[in-house]
DNA sequence: GAATTTATGTACCATTTGGTAAGTAAACAT
DNA sequence: ATGTTTACTTACCAAATGGTACATAAATTC
């Protein structure tokens, strides 16, 4: 009656799921939900479309599960941002990283959360709604931090929490639309400090 | 062999050209290049596929055109903000302007110039260069009215032109990712302003 | 060994995609 | 009236779309 057996029955998966991932991250990543065919992921993926059903649901599952992935991805500077002291550190921290981020050339440029289900057709639409919600809720976590920080006295009272939450998910979008156009990262650095000209210093 | 006849030969078109297009021209700003499809248009516009393809050519030369019309619309505050007197006063102009615009509900919200084909298939690929191509002439054109700013006077000579105008035009593609979105006029004018203390004044 | 479970490869499915051929209808010119 | 030119309608096209049935292969359990 021993339930918990490590290795599972049934022949075994021939590809790693987590590179696979990868991969259709990566072809997401470049052409979008709707633009990203089934044949695209295959090909990328190494594996047929039966073994995607199988492992992955459908499309769109496999898309929820790799914009999962990219949120993990350690070159993501959201999470740690949220962590520095002060909120003009925050926001330097954030903006500073997206320059250097969406404009690496190791990978697609921009950002799969921003570009990845913007303007689509009714098929697509509630993939659209996720990544809205998703951008929605980025926001709201750096208003909370702000709000912090205000509580601890290194953001002026008179300064608005959610203005300056919103502004800055402005600028970081425009900058992802910014990188997928081509520009560099020196460019979208120059675009940052400008934009912490904007914030509020204690 | 008088040639130029005002009438012309042949059975005359049934329905108005413009307003189709301009009806073309909502579908493809909420749907995108490849969001929307040749149904969506033929029904949105009131028409059969051959007369589109009589008119229009095909699909990508009818939101070329859509595009054409996009930018000629009035409420487009884009040419008329250069025309302003001093920089301050251009950035301004465009970004209350865009403020206003994109978040206007009596059109789909967002630009098209950003969101109408920003991650696609291969398919799509020219189309998304067409915008690319566009988005930059706008910010060159920004530029080019900040080196007259200089000029006269109106911009420290401090300042960088190039990255002026790029962070303009930053702000205003991630203000119309907002839009779409759902951001209100409102929440947009509070990032507008938020902006323009960025932006040095003479 | 046999039975069971899971994964793979091939071949297929209905639907939709962008785009056209062909016949007909409506205007003009002579 | 006839011919010419253009537009409209219907029907169609090949290709691609997301998604599956089905038989086979490889592992486990008994």
């Amino acid at each position: 009656m021993a339930t918990t057996t490590c290795t599972q029955m049934g022949r075994p998966r021939a590809f790693d799921a987590e590179k696979a991932l990868e991969n259709a991250l990566q072809v997401f990543w470049q052409k979008g939900y709707e633009g990203a065919s089934l044949s695209d992921l295959t090909s990328a993926m190494g594996i047929n479309k039966p073994s995607l059903y199988s492992a992955f649901g459908n499309k769109e599952q496999l898309f929820l599960k790799a914009i999962e992935l990219y949120e993990q991805r350690p070159c993501n500077s959201y999470y740690p941002a949220l962590e520095k002291s002060t909120a003009f550190e925050v926001a330097e921290y954030m903006l500073r990283g997206a320059a250097n981020n969406l404009a690496d050339t190791s990978h697609p440029q921009g950002c799969i959360v921003v570009q990845g289900a913007l303007s689509c057709s009714e098929a697509g639409s509630s993939v659209k709604q996720a990544l809205i919600a998703k951008r929605l809720n980025t926001e709201q976590e750096l208003c909370d931090r702000f709000i912090r920080a205000q509580a601890e006295g290194d953001l002026p009272a008179s300064a608005d929490p959610t203005a300056l939450a919103k502004f800055l998910g402005t600028v970081m979008q425009g900058m992802a639309i910014q990188a997928t156009s081509g520009a560099s990262a020196e460019q979208l650095m120059q675009v940052a400090e400008l934009s912490l000209l904007a914030f509020p210093r204690a």
